[in-house]
DNA sequence: TATTGTTATACTCTATAACTATA
DNA sequence: TATAGTTATAGAGTATAACAATA
């Protein structure tokens, strides 16, 4: 960045990526809380849904891990879901301390839906733009996924200590 | 999205642009509020200061619109600089109600501070990636935050209600 | 009557630690 | 002794409403 670095007038925000990818995550994540609303669910639950959609039959642990929430969290979050009739907690076939997390019919229902409803999210996002931009987009915060380390299924504002 | 959207393998997260935004905008909020922290402040507070050095002298409820937080909170954010003795509330030539915020000799110090760490962490969040590169990912994120009613110095989540 | 800054209250979330039953 | 799940407690953060001073 050049030499604008001066208190009299330091650059604006939106030049920076930084600011921009939180700008714009934030706005993302707000909305698609909004839409999964009437479905009953909040993002963190369709991430979860859809993993568990990969890979039934984990502990909380294992999901708490894969995830990157902390355990005592992933209790409430498996709560609700089970309240919503969406996963049951089984007996886990060789460690009578875990629970194995499967998927009800309803999930299986469901999961198609809030798929949907994130696909219509990203189009809109989208629609202006032409299908070769949108694949260099992806591409270029695949990359900056992959050099900030990102893990696929985590999302950092479900770690720990609170972000803005 | 092609067909994909089935209970048994819905697409993964990392391949929706609206997740990697909230993913990666997240992990760089937070990176930002650790970078800032010796430093005594936290990213809303950079961003009301750098707001500031541009438009010295507002009452709050002007910083509160123009950032889009609540009075209320923006009370508090002027007490946190003034602590630090980064602002100051002087009387406003013409309204007795409200203060006119202005800045001090000690945020015109600290501000460059401040952007050097935002420049820094730009910089390691784009170092692998070539000018062209850089320049294409910055359009096309500010087509999005153009397309989605981004205002300039607006972060989302200051606005109200917890995101995701 | 509306607006600015402020304060107090209540509420939501989350972090921490502790407990139990198993391993 | 360590781990899986759970629960309770406390703490941080935020929203809401109300108030005094002024417009």
């Amino acid at each position: 960045m050049s030499d604008a670095t001066q208190s009299a007038h330091p650059p604006a925000l939106a030049t920076r990526v930084s600011f921009l990818l939180s700008q714009l995550g934030s706005d993302s994540a707000q909305q698609f809380t909004e839409h999964l609303a009437p479905l009953g669910i909040q993002p963190v639950h369709f991430g979860l849904l859809v993993h568990l959609a990969r890979t039934d039959g984990q502990s909380q642990q294992r999901l708490a891990d894969a995830l990157g929430i902390h355990r005592n969290r992933m209790v409430g979050l498996i709560d609700d879901l089970e309240h919503r009739g969406l996963v049951e907690r089984r007996q886990h076939p060789s460690d009578r301390r875990a629970h194995a997390i499967y998927l009800t019919a309803a999930a299986h229902e469901l999961l198609p839906r809030a798929n949907r409803v994130a696909d219509d999210q990203e189009a809109a996002l989208l629609n202006e733009m032409d299908a070769a931009d949108r694949a260099t987009l992806i591409s270029l915060l695949q990359r900056l996924a992959d050099h900030t380390g990102q893990r696929p299924d985590v999302h950092p504002g479900l770690q720990g200590q609170r972000r803005t």
